[in-house]
Order: C-alpha cells, then sequence, then structure tokens
DNA sequence: GGCCGGGGCATTTTT
DNA sequence: TGCCCCGGCC
C-alpha cells in the first residue's frame, strides 16, 4: 500500500489518508480525481473495511466502470466485485427493487425512459382536454422532473401554493393534475422513469426507518463523485445514509458545475460545509493535464464568478502557446479555417486526427462543420443523436420485452399491441386505456377479462387482443426456465418482427436488420459473459434492468473508428481530453445563449462550461467566432463572445482584426458574399465505398465472435453507419455495423 | 396504415 | 433553413 501512496503528490495523499469524518476533495481539472477516488476504496480495503461496506457513487456507467477496473487492478477482481459502486441510478434500482415492497412496487418494475415519459405526459395533456399550445410537453415534462429532484410528490406539489400560482401565471394551472395522472399512471403501469429511481429511494428510507437503519450499517463508508452535480434528491439521499458515521467523502468540481438545467444543484457542494461542519476540505491544484498557459487562461476566466470555492490550479508542464483566437466571415469559413489549421497542425506536428476535438454549445453546429471536414478527407466522429437502444427497431423489441416482464407497462404495450399489425387500433387501445384508469386496476387485467369492463368493443377485435394476450403469456410462461437470449431469440422470430424489415431494401432497412441483430448478439454476450462469472442473473428481467440504465456512450466502439477527429458539445466533453481542442462558435447569443444572459446565476454556469471547454485541452486550445452566422433559417450579424474578453489577453493570441471585438460596437457589417455563393457547394451525403475504414481493409481476414471466419468483400458508410460486408465460410455475406460488430482481424 | 405536406419550432441531456 | 409532428387523404 505505501507503494501506492507514493505514487500521490501530497494533497492527494492526504485526501486518501483522512477518512475518520467527512471530506470534501475539491479536484480541480486534470488534477487526478479518478486516482485519488480509486487508492482511497484501496486504502480502506487494506484497512480492514469490507468491500460490501462501502459504497461509491458515479453519475455514469463508464466512471463507475473506470474506477471499478481500476480498483480491481490494485485489489483484485474479486474484492471489486463485491463494492457497491455504480451510477446513482443502477445502485438504487437495485435496492429499490429489493425492497420494492415497501414503495408499492413490483420487484420486477420496469423503467421508462425520457421518451416514454414524454409519450405518458402527451397522452395525459390529451385525454384531459388541455390545450397543447400552452401546456407543452417538453415544459410539462421538465417542470414535474424539476418537482421530483426537488424531493415534491404531486401531494406535495398540489399543496404548494407557490407553484400553483407560478403555474397559474404561465396559464399553465392544471398541471399539477397531470403530475398525479402521471404519477398514478406510472405506478398502476409498475413502471419508473429515471427521476423515480431517485425519488422512491428517498421515500422508501424516508418512511421506513428501519430500512434506513440496514442501509445505514451496511454503507459504512460512502464516496461521491462529481458532486457537485448532485441534484436535491442524491443530496438528501446522501445525508440520510451518512447522518450516524458522517463517514462520507465527496469528490468534485464546482467549478465544473454544468447541469443545473437538469436539476444539479450547485449550492451541494458549495454549502457541504455547512452540512458538516466538522468536515474537511481538501484541493486538488495541480493539473496534470493542461500546458501553463492553458491553465492560467482557465484561470483568468473563471475568476470572473462569483460564487465559488477558491482554488489555485496550477501546471507544472510546458509554458505553451497562447490560446489562438480566430475570426471568420461566416460560420461556413469558420468551419473552412477550423477544417485547415488542423491540416495544417497535422503536417507541422505529426499530430493523429485523434489528437483533436471540436466542441461546440448546440448541437445544430455540428453540420456546417462536419462539411467542411469532409470538403478536405478528414475523418471525424460525431457524439450525440440516437442511442443504439432508442432506435425504433431495437425500442420495439425491447417493449416486447418489458411486457413481457411487466404486462402492465403502458408505453410497452402502446408500443406494440398493434405492431406488426395485428387489427387493434388506437380506438380500442384508448377504450383499454381509460377502462384500465377509471377502475384503478393494470392494463393486463383488463386485457385479460375485456368483457368485465364494458368496452363496446365489437367481437372481432375482441379475439384478436385475446390472441395478442395469448401470445405474451407463452412468453412469460417461459420467464424462469428460459434466458434472456432464449427469449430474446424466440421472440424476435415469433412476433414477426424481423420478417416485416426484410422485404426493406433499402440501406436504413439493411441497418435496421442488423441493429436487431446486434441486439440478440448483446443478448448473448450477457447471458454468457454472466454465465461465465458465475452471475446467476441471466434472465431477460436481468437483461432488463441493466439495459435501461445505459447510454450510447457505455457501449464499446469498434476499435476500427479510433483515428478520427472528435466532434461533439461541450456538455458530452467533460470528463474527457484531447492534446488540441477548437472551441468554436464563441459569439454573443450562442455562446453564452441567448436565454441566459439575463440571469446572473445561469451566465456564470455559461462561463463554466467554457472553463470546461479551455480545460480539455492538453497542448492547443483554439477558439474561433464568426461574425455572421446562419440562425433559425436566417443569417445575422455576430459579435464576438465576451467571454473572449474574460481571458487575460496575455494568454491569447488575438486575430489581425481583433480591434472589431474588443470594442462592443460594430462599425462595418460583412455583407458575406462568400457565405450565400459558396453555400450551394455541399456535397452530397451518398453511400461511399471505401478501401479502408481505419485499421479494416478490403481484404482483410476476420474471426467473428459468432460467425467464425470470413473476409471483408467491401467497407461502406461513415461513422455511426460505417458497415463491412464480409463473407463468412459457413455463414455466406453478412453485413457487420463496425460500431457493434465482435471480431478480430486474422494476421 | 402509410404517405405526404403544412405549420410550428428551434440550448445544453451523465440516467 | 431544416426537422418534427400532426392531420388529412388515399
Amino acid at each position: 500500500m505505501d507503494e501506492f501512496l507514493q505514487q500521490l503528490n501530497e494533497s492527494q495523499r492526504n485526501a486518501v489518508l483522512y477518512n475518520e469524518g467527512p471530506s470534501l476533495v475539491i479536484a480541480g481539472a486534470g488534477s487526478g480525481k479518478t486516482r485519488v477516488l480509486t487508492y482511497k476504496v484501496a486504502y480502506l480495503l487494506a484497512n480492514g473495511i469490507s468491500a460490501y461496506n462501502i459504497l461509491a457513487l458515479t453519475f455514469t456507467n463508464k466512471a463507475a466502470r473506470e474506477m471499478k477496473n481500476r480498483v480491481a487492478q490494485i485489489v483484485g477482481e474479486e474484492t471489486a466485485k463485491r463494492l457497491w459502486m455504480g451510477t446513482f441510478h443502477s445502485i438504487f434500482s437495485r435496492i429499490l427493487r429489493r425492497e420494492a415492497e415497501h414503495i408499492g412496487f413490483r420487484h420486477d418494475f420496469t423503467v421508462y425512459d425520457a421518451q416514454d415519459s414524454k409519450n405518458l405526459i402527451k397522452a395525459i395533456i390529451k385525454e384531459k382536454v388541455l390545450d397543447d399550445k400552452l401546456y407543452k410537453t417538453s415544459a410539462v415534462q421538465s417542470r414535474i422532473s424539476m418537482a421530483k429532484n426537488a424531493l415534491i410528490t404531486p401531494a406535495q406539489y398540489s399543496a404548494d401554493r407557490e407553484l400553483i400560482a407560478s403555474d397559474q401565471h404561465s396559464r399553465r394551472g392544471r398541471l399539477y393534475e397531470i403530475y398525479i395522472e402521471y404519477w398514478n399512471r406510472c405506478k398502476t403501469a409498475q413502471v419508473m422513469d429515471f427521476d423515480d429511481l431517485l425519488l422512491y429511494t428517498y421515500l422508501l428510507f424516508d418512511k421506513n426507518p428501519e430500512i434506513l437503519e440496514r442501509y445505514r450499517n451496511l454503507f459504512r463508508f460512502i464516496l461521491v463523485d462529481e458532486y457537485q452535480d448532485t441534484n436535491s434528491v442524491q443530496h438528501e439521499i446522501i445525508r440520510m445514509l451518512a447522518a450516524d458515521h458522517h463517514r462520507v467523502c465527496v469528490v468534485g468540481d464546482d467549478a465544473q458545475s454544468i447541469y443545473s438545467f437538469r436539476g444539479a444543484n450547485i449550492d451541494n457542494i458549495l454549502n457541504f460545509r455547512k452540512v458538516y461542519p466538522e468536515s474537511k476540505l481538501f484541493k486538488l491544484e495541480q493539473n496534470y493535464r493542461s500546458t501553463q498557459t492553458i491553465v492560467n487562461a482557465a484561470n483568468s476566466l473563471i475568476y470572473k464568478n462569483k460564487e465559488q470555492i477558491s482554488k489555485k490550479v496550477f501546471s507544472e508542464k510546458n509554458v505553451g502557446d497562447r490560446l489562438q483566437v480566430l475570426s471568420s466571415f461566416s460560420d461556413f469559413e469558420e468551419g473552412y479555417n477550423v477544417a485547415s489549421r488542423i491540416a495544417e497542425m497535422r503536417m507541422l506536428a505529426q499530430y493523429a486526427y485523434s489528437d483533436f476535438a471540436i466542441l461546440y454549445r448546440t448541437n445544430a453546429q455540428s453540420r456546417i462543420l462536419e462539411e467542411a471536414l469532409r470538403r478536405i478527407n478528414i475523418p471525424y466522429k460525431i457524439y450525440g443523436g440516437l442511442s443504439f437502444y432508442q432506435r425504433k427497431e431495437v425500442k420495439d423489441v425491447i417493449a416486447y420485452m418489458r411486457l413481457i416482464i411487466n404486462p402492465n407497462d403502458e408505453e410497452a404495450l402502446k408500443r406494440i399491441i398493434n405492431y406488426p399489425t395485428r387489427g387493434i387500433g388506437d380506438t380500442t387501445v384508448k377504450k383499454i386505456i381509460s377502462a384500465s384508469s377509471l377502475h384503478h386496476t393494470g392494463l393486463w387485467e383488463v386485457i385479460s377479462n375485456p368483457l368485465n369492463y364494458n368496452l363496446k368493443i365489437q367481437n372481432n377485435t375482441i379475439q384478436k387482443i385475446g390472441d395478442f394476450r395469448a401470445f405474451i403469456e407463452r412468453f412469460r410462461e417461459k420467464l424462469t426456465t428460459q434466458n434472456a437470449y432464449e427469449i430474446g431469440v424466440a421472440l424476435i422470430k415469433e412476433a414477426g418482427l424481423v420478417n416485416e424489415l426484410y422485404e426493406d431494401r433499402t440501406p436504413e432497412g439493411l441497418s435496421r436488420v442488423q441493429n436487431i441483430e446486434e441486439l440478440s448478439n448483446s443478448l448473448y454476450e450477457f447471458v454468457s459473459s454472466r454465465l461465465e462469472e458465475g452471475n446467476p442473473g441471466i434472465m431477460i428481467g436481468d437483461f432488463l434492468a441493466e439495459i435501461a440504465l445505459l447510454t450510447d456512450q457505455d457501449i464499446e466502439k469498434g476499435k476500427e473508428d479510433t483515428n478520427r477527429v472528435t466532434m461533439m458539445t461541450i456538455h458530452s466533453a467533460k470528463g474527457l481530453e484531447f492534446r488540441n481542442v477548437f472551441v468554436v462558435g464563441l459569439e454573443e447569443d450562442l455562446f453564452p445563449s441567448e436565454q441566459c444572459k439575463h440571469s446572473p446565476r445561469e451566465l456564470e454556469e455559461e462561463r463554466r462550461l467554457f472553463y470546461v471547454a479551455i480545460t480539455r485541452a492538453e497542448e492547443n486550445a483554439i477558439l474561433t467566432y464568426a461574425k455572421s452566422r446562419f440562425h433559425n433559417g436566417q443569417s445575422r450579424i455576430c459579435t464576438p463572445s465576451r467571454f473572449i474578453r474574460d481571458i487575460d489577453r496575455e494568454y491569447l493570441k488575438l486575430p489581425a482584426d481583433a480591434s472589431s471585438f474588443v470594442s462592443t460596437s460594430y462599425s462595418k457589417p460583412d455583407p458575406m458574399p462568400f457565405y450565400t455563393n459558396t453555400r450551394k457547394l455541399t456535397l452530397p451525403e451518398n453511400e461511399t465505398s471505401h478501401q479502408q475504414i481505419g485499421e479494416l481493409h478490403v481484404g482483410d481476414r476476420i474471426q467473428h465472435e459468432r460467425f467464425g471466419c470470413g473476409s471483408i468483400v467491401e467497407l461502406l458508410g461513415e461513422n455511426e453507419n460505417a458497415r463491412a460486408s464480409v463473407e463468412f465460410e459457413s455463414f455466406g455475406k453478412k453485413q457487420l455495423l463496425l460500431k457493434f460488430a465482435r471480431f478480430e482481424v486474422i494476421k
């Protein structure tokens, strides 16, 4: 153990060694936070605390996985496996499934993703015949989510005069009714949304002191990563669990709090020492990632914020170059400038494409950059967009699985009761749902005994409902005898989910079939890897419980996808690092965005977002802005962002025409002929065939996990859709989505 | 039940 | 400007 402690700097070591009471570790960007967390867990284990007495919470599966792997390297896999280490949502859902009966749920409840809950809210607004111009689904959804994150149940919401008054003010006075109905419908359907996984955990502990007591005794040490991103529910649950022993260590960086729009409350970290007056504060201030200039520039920026915990982040790496500021006439030219700068830097300094990232404020900015990169053949990958599990065809299969596990799952039922078509139309479904809601009984009960509910449905429709019910029941009978893979494969086949798609010969249709094939691969993978580990959780319910909480970032990207420029929003870049980072679109009303410039608090959050962007860079940060940009269908004149001016001049390399943004007024608006002339030249997005994608070449021999040996006959498509057409020795020709396909190249 | 066209709209999104 | 959703039509 001593040997490990030697690898830490003094403040890291102090943070690891102090475990007698609460501690707050302020970890500046790139300061070795994960290292502290992992060593701390290892240290606790070495000092006699059992793995199952340690609770370690993160926000992402990725962070949890990384930490687990690193701990396993030190203390061994067997021990690491016993840690309560995972995301808030996954750990809490484990607890909720165990204790479900205490909160009126079954242990096999299913989980609504954001889209499911949106659909349900939309349906409720319609049922209540509310004006959907006023009651916009997304606004209602976020209001409900905020309430849940602030520990406000529907009953409390309805009784809260302030909330009601503010709803009335925005002419949504009946919002509380939607919340009540949504809550009840979820309960009848035996489903929880993401917020419920947190809120019900809180309610479970709050209403059942003896259960809380049990978990207090179980979790003898609590660690929380990214504490600046916790919301009130998370904060309260931690507080409850740590109330006796106070052995809680939270790690985070208030300067990187960028998720308040999702309910994250920066006060949780700012006020930690008020909750635990005896807590110790540790500051990790040495940045091991970036040059001194980048660190200093970032410091000078964040110093403009009022609310923060004081710290002096420093770097002992090279001084490095100043942050270059690039100005462009238009958003179009900005793309061109970024692309050519990447080409230039690669020539000068032997960088790989993967050494570059382009970060932007909004996803809408990506397209024009994408076109510029494509024009000069720079390979790139874009993060964001639909994840695998959100694809329609994949969600359809999963909806069947959900219904088999939980036949009361309303959204799953609506999705597939008539897909593939079985003659059970919308009207019938509406009748079933309103009967269930009227009699406060589950959907499955209504479907099983339609005659008891006076549905006014034709006899042949009743017959069809009966057939559907029998179909689902047939699978339910196999639940305890067949594993996830067996049920999944049978389901895909017998429900006729691929037959329909096979007829579709378009590339999209093909990719749908492949996605379903990859889903069955992942079922196989799930079952076989768990069997290998000796984990008995190989049933369909176990699979669903796991994937409900996965995101796209958790799915392993193919190895061949590596040498590419990364493009993503700044939000999704948090926690990552790149040798060179372009932060684009630094203009007023884009970054900072126009909706937040009236609120100082939100403006500070935008500044933190810019701080996050700059501190992703190891060697160079390049800041760009355009003087005009297409926005909502029209071009408009832009002023350079105030954030550029927030960085001390001594760390910047300003463009020749810098005077134009140092003064706030604009003398000469650019007429932008450049933009309008060149804009039409965009390349058509045809399916191109490649000789090579990443490390893969046409002609390579591969060994696929399921299909065995084969050789690559064609490489197609870009990025997410990159595919290899492979001639397998025993399976014939197959197309594989490189993103998911599991194979190795044989030398 | 699926396709087409008009209208409304347009941050960020760890689970 | 482009996308998504809804409603109307076949």
